[in-house]
RNA sequence: GGUCUGGUAGUUCAGUUGGUUAGAAUACCUGCCUGUCACGCAGGGGGUCGCGGGUUCGAGUCCCGUCCAGACCGCCA
């Protein structure tokens, strides 16, 4: 028997107890006359003991030698601290040594296995499994496990039915690039790795099974961002016989379930916003509400006055920063350079001082006089103390800087609180968007998503006006879920498709199989799909993913601990009927 | 594809205007230490300054190229 306790489990009423643990040397303080290891596993920390009074020379002298992450078992007896360690589960006890075996010799790693570890970003992934014995990381897979057990306990007892859907499909040219795996037995052809398993899921309905869930792998062959990973886990859903309102209700009720068992929050109702408010008061699709700033529209105010750069905007928007008259100049220039990064792309700012006395301060008095600039504060909701930030242009462009601006904001006066929770539903939004390159209209959410009633006709005079049955649930500035009711009859998919330029033959070839499965009595149904790896981050209080999940990819979609991709050898290649064209 | 930041001891970093033998902390090794728990004390070893080229009497430092890492933009139905 390797143990007969774990290292977080012994305290004070074990005493005298004889036990046996193993695990990890986590430290060792050497004193001379005693010896102390800090033996770590899973569980905790527990210190053994080992002295020249009690415990053999030998023992004693073999201990000393032993290095850091050595795995050993111990047999020995728990007694009390002669001092205690209050900031240890264990610190009132310690295990007086009298057998130790070496299970297993460590070399000594490369960064040191604590809280706040000495080892730089590169280096704890290439050695993750070493990194995975921090508390952080630990911790945080552990968290994951919790959120993934409530998600399956909850969608379980609503009566949905978890239903695993292949990996191996069918590539299809909307959307994001796939991954591609060559297959052998049918010489020149990919199976795909799905980006979803919308298809699947929207056939499982087909099948009559009503209420679905998955927690599945998707994959996307696009660049990584700190919230983004090639290969990421999905909570998807999908549901028969609903309306856009049942889907909400459930999938809110999901969400308030798990703040509720995970967070120890209680919210009453998510708040709900269409599109285009979202994008009129935060300049953005996800906004966070967790703070104000909302956006002040001051084309009425602000133009007509010979200031040319705002005559000639097609939109002039301000926000006001709360207490920001304290920002000294320097600081306000600072965030005029922050908006003429290439990132944000603002050609310049106006700002507007609310000082204490009641009057106004711009970097444009010359075209404004006082009551112009107590306009401007009523629009943008600014008060005295407060700084006013102005940016003009092309509207979405515009709305889309000061949006950055002022996410930028909230991080630097610290208003993004990690233990504060706001969702919100995103609803109505439009079912096509232009793409700027091509000129041709995509779908927005994809292909499968249904026109809200009586919208159909508007397709072909302003396909961007048409709004469809989508929603997005947003959580702190975070798009964490997104769906929407489904299309369920062949015509009206037919005419999706003609609309986002496939041909009937390339609609055929593409999504045959899901139309002529529309035609055996496709129910009503729609549905949710959450970015798991989002969710449990941000119920973490953090935004970057990476470290919720074991064994994460780089920046460039490497995974630097078994160097992968790689090459393959010829012989692969041969099987495959593959032959690379490399520069 | 692009923008920005970084790459110096095992590790995390400092390194001024280009100027003697490249430093600190930590980790590691040796010795000491009667209750440590970020133990303490004394001593020691440890460097292709990412790589290639250039400017210069002289380059960690300046210039060009390149590789790697991170954040962001594009992209992500």
């Amino acid at each position: 028997m390797y143990r007969t306790h774990t290292c977080g489990e012994l305290r004070l009423s074990h005493t005298d107890k004889n036990v046996v643990l193993s695990g990890w040397i986590s430290k060792q303080r050497d004193k001379g006359f005693v010896v102390w290891i800090d033996l770590r596993d899973r569980y905790g920390i527990t210190q053994l003991v080992f002295d020249e009074e009690r415990t053999s020379t030998d023992l004693l002298e073999n201990t000393r030698k032993l290095g850091r992450e050595t795995v050993i078992q111990v047999k020995g007896k728990v007694i009390e601290r002669a001092s205690k360690n209050p900031n240890l589960p264990t610190g009132d006890i310690e295990v007086l040594v009298t057998e130790l075996t070496v299970l297993n010799e460590a070399l000594l790693p490369p960064f040191t296995i604590e809280d706040e570890t000495d080892g730089g970003e590169e280096l704890r992934m290439q050695y993750r499994y070493l990194d995975i014995r921090r508390n952080p990381v630990k911790n945080n897979l552990i968290f994951r496990h919790k959120v993934t057990m409530e998600v399956r306990k909850y969608l379980s007892d609503q009566g949905f039915i978890e239903v695993e859907t292949p990996y191996l499909i069918k590539s299809t040219p909307e959307g994001a690039r796939d991954f591609l795996v060559p297959s052998r037995m049918n010489e020149g052809q990919f199976y795909a790795l799905p980006q979803s398993p919308q298809t699947f899921k929207q056939l499982l309905m087909v099948g009559g099974m009503d209420k679905y869930f998955q927690i599945v792998k998707c994959f996307r062959d696009e660049d990584l961002r700190a919230d983004r990973q090639p290969e990421f886990t999905q909570i998807d859903c999908e549901m028969a016989f609903v309306e856009q309102e049942d889907v909400l209700n459930a999938f809110e009720g999901l969400t308030k379930h798990l703040l509720k068992e995970i967070k120890g929050v209680e919210i009453e109702s998510f708040p709900r916003m269409t599109f285009d408010d979202a994008m009129k008061r935060y300049g953005n699709d996800k906004p966070d509400i967790r703070f104000g700033m909302e956006f002040g529209e001051l084309n009425q105010v602000a133009q007509h006055k010979d200031f040319n750069v705002f005559n000639s905007a097609e939109l002039v928007v301000g926000l006001s920063v709360p207490g920001g008259n304290a920002f000294t100049r320097k600081e306000i220039d600072n965030l005029i350079d922050w908006v003429k990064r290439p990132q944000v792309g603002a050609k310049g700012m106006v700002y507007c001082r609310c000082n204490d006395d009641g009057s106004y301060k711009s970097s444009v008095d010359k075209f404004y006089d006082q009551d112009d600039l107590a306009h401007w504060a009523k629009v943008t909701g600014a008060e005295t103390g407060d700084l006013i930030l102005v940016l003009s242009g092309e509207t979405n462009t515009t709305r889309s800087q000061l949006s950055a601006l002022r996410m930028e904001l909230a991080e630097r006066l610290g208003l993004r609180k990690p233990d504060e929770f706001a969702p919100l539903w995103v609803v109505d939004f439009p079912l096509l968007e232009l793409d700027g390159e091509t000129g041709h209209y995509h779908a927005m959410h994809h292909p499968f998503t249904s026109p809200k009633p009586g919208q159909l006709e508007l397709l072909d005079q302003d396909p961007g006006a048409v709004r469809a049955n989508a929603y997005d649930l947003v959580l702190n500035g975070n798009e964490i879920g997104g769906g929407s009711i489904r299309i369920h009859d062949k015509e009206t998919q037919a005419i999706m498709f003609k609309h986002l330029g496939f041909t009937q033959e390339e609609a055929k070839a593409q999504f045959g199989f899901l139309m002529d499965a529309f035609q055996y009595g496709a129910p009503p149904h729609g549905g949710i799909a959450f970015g798991l790896d989002r969710l449990v981050a941000i119920l973490g209080g953090q935004e970057t993913i990476r470290d919720f999940i074991a064994f994460p990819k780089n920046n460039s979609g490497r995974d630097v601990m078994i160097d992968a991709p790689a090459t393959i050898d010829a012989a692969q290649l041969e099987e495959l009927h593959l032959k690379l064209d490399l520069e």
